[in-house]
DNA sequence: TCTGGGGTCCTCGGTCAA
DNA sequence: TCTGTTGACCGAGGACCC
């Protein structure tokens, strides 16, 4: 499968078997930093940590020098600079790295069209139907390495396996600058010994709800009835951690992804009791979010206004917009109407604002869909009919008409706006 | 120590209509 | 006419991911 190198990292041998795999999970190191210290090799070496310097900032990546400090991703930037001094803070720069990513997008691309970027820097590859292009997943997975360090200067880790999910856990394990490749037949092996808490969706509140229940290892899930997954963690939870310990993970790689929702929050330098600011900046996030809805060619039929209070209780409140749109005044006065709706016991510290069920804009969303399920109906109706009655006999317009036999035009029945499946 | 920002998915309770 | 059931939708909140 693998070997250790000292550090706790696995990563497989040149020659490593890869008999049963296809899928590619390649994972960037330390991105942010990695991109900061080429646009700046005197960064290169250094602890390095991407946030912003004023108070409030979290830490978004560390450089694995860093690390060794105990530095950590989403740690508040004044406690990583207490663990380590020394160092260097180094404000985000999203339009780099959005570019750095399309770069590292284009190669996997020239692989393989089957690829679905989970975030900025990491991505699934299906290289299935690459083999005789390409060769075999482990040999493409190492010419991928070698591609992307040559091309951006920037070194990942690829984990090479029969499912996304053992991919992704493998292209962890080899972090940083490393290749692991897990064979169908050893998925078993490599899940057993590993921590609960490693399996994908299985977060700090799960790890503690199965710790409780004696279920250390992937192993111990494996073993355990899965009625008591149901109870522990839900039914729906309960059958992902039954099969993903199991290997079992039927996800394909999809290219398609679709926006659910966009949205825009702001922590604010100090906490804001004031009303009439607070509505000033719901209309400041809605101008921005509208923004992005007409680049991206959706508009909105919810709007949901998040706010987080001094003590960190958080509460959303959602509504649906008369029609849906991608005007920011009509979001923002959406948004009002939603803070006025909240008693301000306290003071605000953030506040949030998100467009929801996207529809594209102009279709005017229900009206498009609905009337494309209504056209199937009569499309189906019309097949019955040709069959029974011959071509011809029967047309959409005698059917949309007073049909023969009374029957009414097909009608909507559930008249809403939902983006197509 | 003091907790960002951008997302997705799931659960649960309330409401409404068939 | 009343009551119970079921399913769909909506809104709120929480967990999780990077």
């Amino acid at each position: 499968m693998g070997r250790g190198d000292g550090t706790g990292r696995l990563v497989s041998a040149t020659d490593a078997d890869d008999s049963g795999t296809g899928i590619l999970h390649v994972d960037m190191d330390a991105f942010y930093v990695a991109v900061a210290q080429k646009h700046d090799p005197s960064l290169r070496g250094k602890p390095v940590i991407i946030g912003a310097p004023e108070s409030r900032s979290v830490v978004s990546s560390a450089s694995y020098e860093a690390r060794r400090y105990g530095v950590r991703s989403a740690m508040p930037v004044g406690q990583a600079l207490r663990l380590c001094p020394t160092a260097i803070v180094v404000p985000p720069d999203f339009p780099r790295y959005l570019s750095a990513s399309a770069e590292v997008m284009a190669i996997f691309r020239d692989v393989t069209p089957l690829v679905e970027p989970l975030s900025i820097d990491e991505a699934f590859l299906d290289v299935r139907g690459v083999r005789r292009l390409w060769g075999t997943p482990g040999h493409i997975a190492r010419t991928l390495r070698a591609r992307v360090l040559a091309d951006t200067g920037l070194t990942c880790s690829i984990g090479v396996a029969a499912t996304k999910h053992v991919a992704k856990m493998a292209s962890t394990i080899s972090k940083p600058d490393g290749l692991l490749i897990v064979r169908d037949v050893d998925t078993d092996a490599f899940l057993a010994p590993r921590p609960v808490g490693a399996l994908w969706g299985v977060g700090p509140k799960a790890t503690e709800t199965l710790l409780a229940r004696g279920i250390r290892t992937i192993g111990d899930a494996r073993e355990t009835p899965r009625p008591v997954l149901d109870r522990a963690l839900g039914p729906a939870m309960g059958e992902r951690v039954w099969n993903l310990a199991r290997g079992i993970d039927p996800r394909e790689v999809h290219t398609d992804r679709i926006e659910k929702s966009i949205g825009h929050e702001e922590t604010f330098d100090s906490d804001i009791a004031d009303r009439a600011i607070l509505r000033t900046e719901v209309l400041r996030l809605a101008d921005r979010v509208a923004a992005r809805l007409r680049a991206g060619g959706w508009e909105a039929a919810t709007v949901s206004l998040k706010l987080r209070f001094a003590d960190f209780t958080t509460l959303t409140r959602s509504t649906t917009l008369p029609d849906p749109s991608h005007v920011g005044q009509r979001l923002g006065e959406a948004g009002h109407s939603l803070l006025d709706g909240i008693d301000l016991r306290q003071s605000v510290r953030l506040i949030g604002l998100r467009a929801e069920r996207l529809v594209p804009a102009g279709s005017t969303g229900a009206a498009l869909w609905d009337a494309d399920e209504d056209w199937r109906r009569v499309d189906a109706a019309l097949d019955t009919a040709t069959e029974r009655f011959g071509r011809g006999a029967i047309t959409r317009a005698t059917l949309l008409g007073p049909a023969p036999g009374g029957r009414t035009p097909p009608t909507n029945p559930r008249p809403e706006h939902r983006p197509p499946d």
